[in-house]
DNA sequence: TTGTAAGCGTTATCAC
DNA sequence: GTGATAACGCTTACAA
């Protein structure tokens, strides 16, 4: 029977098979996992544990080797379909190698993550993986991760100073706006989310420098902010098909824009792609479910995340400093953008 | 400057400020805010503090209390696009009041499962929240989550013995049938997700219900299984499509699997709801902007979360027992479905 | 082969 | 008002 009202520890697995608690502790620690021991005692010490249902504390060994196997993944909203695969690929490499991962939606909000940094700090997680903009007004913590030796690596540019897996929006963006070009369309236009958000900024950027590459930027490219929703693909392009002269083709910021943008076209009679190309970016699941399907910019969402948790291992392991890994994007063709009509 | 070569500790702050480890507790514990200080000693404490960017260790201060301010959040799959609101719900209330939360991705494997949950007791989180299935061939821990005072609530009808929220599968599909029958329907088939899913067997049987309720019974009620995924409901849907008399109307177990109904159709030149009505399950965001858009049963995902994690706290607080929570359903009409065409 | 005890970073109890 | 010090549950020299 436990000694207090409290959980059953170590000394009552000792006290229980009539030992001492380094015998118990050795029996479990893979460490010593060499020293010898009569077999009879190790049975005792194992018939004890499980008879009490004895688990041992991770609290305890944390503090004493000053590593807790957890990480903190700090994003902007789960609920935002970006970011799950990424998520699941942080935590499959971290659960394969024996990390925990603590999550934390901030909003984008500078207030929430600093409050979710200084709780990852103060807990102690080995390292942090960020996605996800918002950092512009949080206060600096390099400081105090570098005194608590906790590891961090950035999803994205938002962070530099530390290392960080990215992609080339910029390019990704260009390549997109080319093959519209290519396919005979003259007026484009972008139909963004939010102006802050770097990435926007570098697929608009993109989406420029084709233009100009092409000597298509006579008048200045149509470029529209929103939001990342479908309900800003909506209204942006629901305004824009009603302009004397619409644009024949839609760079979309993402797949749930683009969405917003097939029911604005559905709701105006307009075909897509007949009367109006629609390109989108992450490949989301329904990019092949939709009718037509969706041509779109591919992310791998999944391998950032997974090769953001190996970046973070290797700071674990001392590997180097600030490493930054450009992971590539493709074009998916599919029906959603053809050549403009005749008309 | 910190003592050795690990992180700064309350000790070094101590000795930075000329005083004793115990003071430097009292600045910083709320527990003791009310005991008297000197104002220049308290100045002191916080000019070190801020000056070594000190931070104090939950790991000890959890060791002492036996409370750890975390959670377990166990689910299926992240980027399954049903569990990421109900992931924020959890989220949001749990850091709210204080607590964070350990992210575990099972896939419904009885082992990773069975892992996780063990890790989850070591490291002495003061709670877990289960959703999703797979729990059948799980050795029962009830005894060991009991010896360690650790809560749990589950979501869904997979973990009796424990508080839970749920919601009435049962009573929704049916209300979903009825209205397809209401409509005029009198062929439907139900294209499903998982036969071993209990909120399958809920979603068929209500179908089964309502079909004999109306006597509609009279041949087998068609009901298909295959898994949640837009691909599964693509390729049964395209098989029901081609017999000879072909359902008029399709129950999807959710709304993935009525994406892919919805690519099926357009493939094999059926419209929506001209052709075959479509009624879904979830509402996700994309019911919404589909077109047609798609009539679909909503489930307050979000809100489940959120009531788990209340009901978690209230089991901190002692609150009784088993506890059980239904929430509501309710079927969204839009343009999905319809009365079948006269031929 | 096993036990004793110091220590990880805190808080809380008791002295002074 | 402030300081020693014994816990919390574990690991690991060092002794025996």
């Amino acid at each position: 029977m436990p000694r207090s009202k409290g959980a059953v520890s170590i000394r009552d697995v000792a006290a229980a098979a009539g030992v001492s608690v380094a015998t118990v502790s050795r029996v479990l620690s893979p460490a010593t996992a060499d020293v010898p021991m009569r077999k009879e005692t190790r049975d005792k010490v194992v018939r004890a544990i499980d008879e009490l249902g004895y688990r041992p504390n991770d609290l305890a060994r944390a503090l004493l080797h000053h590593r807790t196997a957890a990480i903190g993944l700090v994003v902007p909203d789960i609920s935002n379909p970006y970011y799950p695969p990424l998520v699941r690929g942080v935590e499959d490499v971290a659960s394969s190698r024996g990390y925990r991962v603590v999550l934390c939606n901030t909003d984008r909000d500078p207030a929430k993550i600093t409050g979710y940094l200084d709780t990852l700090i103060k807990t102690r997680v080995d390292g942090i993986v960020v996605a996800g903009g918002g950092w512009a007004d949080v206060p600096d913590r390099t400081a105090v991760l570098g005194r608590y030796r906790t590891g961090l690596v950035a999803v994205g540019r938002h962070l530099t100073a530390h290392p960080s897996v990215r992609i080339d929006n910029v390019a990704a963006s260009r390549a997109a706006a080319e093959h519209l070009i290519g396919l005979g369309h003259r007026r484009i236009a972008f139909v963004g989310g939010p102006a802050s958000s770097t990435t926007v900024q570098d697929r608009a950027q993109g989406f420029r420098d084709a233009l100009k590459a092409s000597g298509l930027d006579g008048r200045a490219p149509v470029v529209r902010y929103g939001d990342f929703t479908e309900e800003s693909g909506y209204e942006l392009t629901r305004e824009m098909l009603r302009l004397a002269r619409p644009p024949t083709a839609l760079l979309c910021a993402n797949d749930r824009v683009a969405l917003g943008a097939y029911a604005a076209a559905a709701d105006t009679a307009c075909r897509i792609p007949d009367d109006v190309s629609v390109v989108g970016f992450d490949d989301t699941p329904i990019a092949r479910y939709v009718r037509p399907t969706l041509t779109t910019v591919a992310i791998p969402t999944y391998e950032m995340g997974s090769a953001a948790m190996r970046l973070l291992l290797a700071q674990f392991e001392g590997d180097g400093g600030p490493a930054l890994e450009t992971m590539p994007t493709r074009l998916v063709v599919r029906d959603s953008a053809a050549a403009p009509s005749a008309g």
